[in-house]
DNA sequence: CGGGATCCCTTGCGATACTG
DNA sequence: CAGTATCGCAAGGGATCCCG
């Protein structure tokens, strides 16, 4: 992977560090919201607080921190505009579009079967309770 | 490990434990190479080298650990013949095979796209560095 | 409004060694 | 073959404060 730099994700790599594994692709794509980030930003521009209520549930710092690892990877385009309030608005790149439908397909999923996969939860951790002695 | 239901998304068992957020389910399938994973035991049984080999890059631990996850959620069968030497098979549930279309659509992506996002990298890199006073 | 900087605990994860 | 156990560092990520 990356030169794992400081706190942040901000990878350092030396000029021309190769192509990107797509493993680490996805990983940034799935990981810490992002898949709602895209979503977000691909029915035209949204502002950085919108998104923040949109999201629910994600902190500020993480929120800015996948912004900018999603700009940085040309998935989202930033546009400020130096007004008073300061306004910011982003949205999907074509390449990060063409992700749409595959995650709408994978957030439906997971609410589909967000109970399923709690009802195998427990039934697991059951079987494995079960095999345990005391 | 088990319990540990910290800040961010830890897991809660225990008794009633409500649904799952859709983004703690997402994180699990995107990160850690689940999507391989899911991808390698979505065309019939699968044992662990076999894995091991297949999806190259990942550690024997991480492979275990995330093996275990997928089959507590219910994403995979695991199957134990009780022969010498062991032979284990995994093989997706009918829930996960109902990710494949998209999971192939995401690896497929990433694949496509990996040298674009290394030069979105680039790019942003060097402007970075352009606006930093030395 | 939209962040950046810092603090600091928690978790992820590779490496290594041992086992049925 | 298919794991489990333990160690140890580094990345993840919330909380808080500050700033243009």
């Amino acid at each position: 992977m990356g030169v794992t730099a400081s706190p942040g994700g901000g990878s350092l790599d030396g000029p021309g560090a190769g192509p990107i594994p797509p493993r680490e692709i996805l990983d940034k794509i799935c990981g810490q919201g992002a898949i709602q980030i895209i979503l977000a930003a691909s029915d035209g521009p949204i502002r950085f607080t919108e998104m923040e209520r949109t999201i629910e549930g994600i902190s500020r710092r993480m929120l800015t921190l996948t912004l900018r690892n999603l700009e940085r990877d040309g998935l989202l385009e930033r546009r400020v505009y130096p007004t008073v309030p300061p306004k910011v608005e982003y949205q999907a790149t074509p390449m990060a579009l063409e992700l749409r439908e595959a995650l709408i397909t994978l957030t439906g999923w997971a609410r589909r079967h967000s109970a399923g996969v709690a009802a195998a939860r427990e039934r697991y951790d059951a079987r494995q309770a079960a095999a345990t002695p005391t």
